[in-house]
DNA sequence: GATCGAGCATCAGATCATCTTATGCCCAGC
DNA sequence: GCTGGGCATAAGATGATCTGATGCTCGATC
């Protein structure tokens, strides 16, 4: 295969018309020029240049060379020119996987923030617990939004994926509007509703495990609760007064606005919502561009959501 | 400046989607495949693959670099096939120079045998003794036909150009048709001629150090002769019965068939006439054409000249 | 949970390529 | 004859390329 630093000087010398001359331009000694070129012809198995005692000239071939030799490195410039004209441009798809609240919450502020960046197109899916990070190892998937009960996941960044905290999101009880625990003034007492009707999501589910452990914390035991899929479709029962359900502030984000809101008591249980992205994934303009829109729809729905959990008034 | 055997690399990789598939079809280790990616990735300044433990795949930027890649690496290939389709192909200009009488006489034989190479041009030029050398050596010229009546010429080998023997070209006596010498059965003796009225070329041709030198070895000075400048001149001066002259055989290749050539008698003085060329020029096929051309042009002359020499009868 | 195999990266080192410097030769011009 | 320009070649320092060994992370299978 020909090479193209050696093209180059072939195609310098058919401008300048001798050795010195070329290695002078290009700033290499005559002897290097004139090595490289036999290196050339050798290569190309064509006499290339046609030399005398004092001077060399190019050949019928040589000629012929040069002119493919500069339509070559022509081509090789506008290469190098349009990787660089893009280098800072977000481009490609962008592939993020979530647990089903992350998607339904993150989904219209992300879709607002990069429409900014035409170039570029977001796939936003949903996946079961745990199949966030995998795919992200696999590059199955640039970004996970993850959710983590425990308190422990910062701890693994040792497996070489980058964590970056989006927000913290509280467990909360939502009753119907009607119910007596939508007045503020009444104390949230987990013990005495043991015997309302609770929705939960199916086991498995990690808000089920949060909502079992607050319960098992002060002594209760929930009773049997009816499971349903998707925690979007708990809250509207809970909004049309079939029942009560702990679930995480974030669910509110677009939720129904029919219950109401109570902090639950100490022991505060939350969860860290986290985007997980590979390092590699991570130096890419367009991965780069959507863990800051992440950032930001964290924010405002960190804004959003406040103001959905009414405080108890002030102890005198 | 990017490296071709690299975008070779990121070409292949592109179409195979891994390190181990492409370093195997490329005949590379996978390491060998992965530090040379890694360092085409330096070179172009931008991250070219997504790297994960088990798989690696195209970013944005490497894909686009493996699209101009295959268009780069289809030009090298146009440029590699135009050269080897030529390399057997005789095209260009070849320069030949040559001395006067070797111009005539050769121009008609070598116009025919190149006529059949449509892509190359013949230029035939003359000139003055000694210049052909100097020109071949100095690239001005890719062949020079050059005349030798010392016996010497062939011992400058060492100079690198390479001799190709074309004829002996004899120095012969020309006379008018009405001459007595124009009788075969004459005897030709030089001393009884110092009377007539001789024409030689001026001072410093060869051909008339030649003709000065045979009658120095026969004792007889030549008298001042009538001087002219071509020996095709003093050819035909001889056909209108103006004098007699000491020519070279070749002479007569184009020449007046009024005159009656006689051998000269022993020491026989000859001349060897050479095709002398730059070995680097040689080994282009056109020149290597025209070389050929001309072995073939000088057979012709020697077939056609040789019975213009009619032999004096055997003695008994 | 243990094992295996695939596929990536990194390291150490053998071999080859590139370039510089020094030297030599051939010219033309003065 | 001398000088300077321009080519080639040789020797050697330095850098590049490739191999083989090793290590790590996975997913699949038992």
């Amino acid at each position: 295969m020909l090479d193209l630093r050696r093209l180059a000087l072939l195609a310098e010398f058919a401008r300048r018309g001798s050795i010195a001359a070329t290695a002078q331009a290009l700033g290499y000694s005559p002897s290097a020029v004139s090595q490289q070129l036999a290196a050339l012809e050798r290569e190309a198995g064509a006499a290339l240049l046609d030399r005398t005692a004092r001077s060399a000239e190019l050949t019928d071939a040589g000629r012929r060379l040069a002119r493919h030799a500069d339509r070559i490195l022509e081509l090789v410039e506008t290469a190098e020119s349009d990787l660089s004209a893009h280098a800072g441009t977000p481009t490609g798809r962008v592939v993020v996987t979530a647990f089903p609240t992350g998607a339904v919450a993150f989904a219209p502020a992300l879709a607002r923030s990069l429409r900014r960046h035409p170039a570029m197109t977001l796939q936003l899916r949903q996946s079961p617990p745990g199949a966030g990070l995998r795919q992200v190892r696999a590059a199955e998937a640039d970004i996970a939004l993850v959710d983590d009960w425990t308190g422990h996941l910062p701890g693994r960044e040792p497996d070489g994926l980058h964590y970056t905290p989006l927000l913290t999101d509280p467990l909360v009880l939502a009753v119907p509007r009607r119910h007596r625990l939508a007045d503020p003034a009444v104390p949230v007492d987990l013990a005495a509703l043991r015997d309302e009707p609770w929705m939960a999501a199916p086991r498995g589910e990690p808000s089920r495990a949060a909502v079992e452990r607050l319960l098992a914390g002060v002594g209760a035991t929930l009773p049997v609760p009816w499971e349903f899929e998707g925690l979007g479709t708990i809250l509207s029962l809970v909004a049309k007064g079939i029942g009560i359900a702990a679930l995480p502030l974030l669910t509110l984000a677009t939720g129904d606005r029919g219950v109401v809101i109570r902090d639950l008591p100490a022991p505060a249980l939350t969860r860290h919502i986290y985007a997980v992205a590979r390092p590699s994934a991570r130096a890419r303009p367009s991965t780069a561009v959507t863990l800051q829109a992440l950032r930001s729809a964290a924010q405002d729905l960190t804004s959003t959501l406040e103001p959905r959990r009414p405080r108890p008034p002030a102890l005198p």
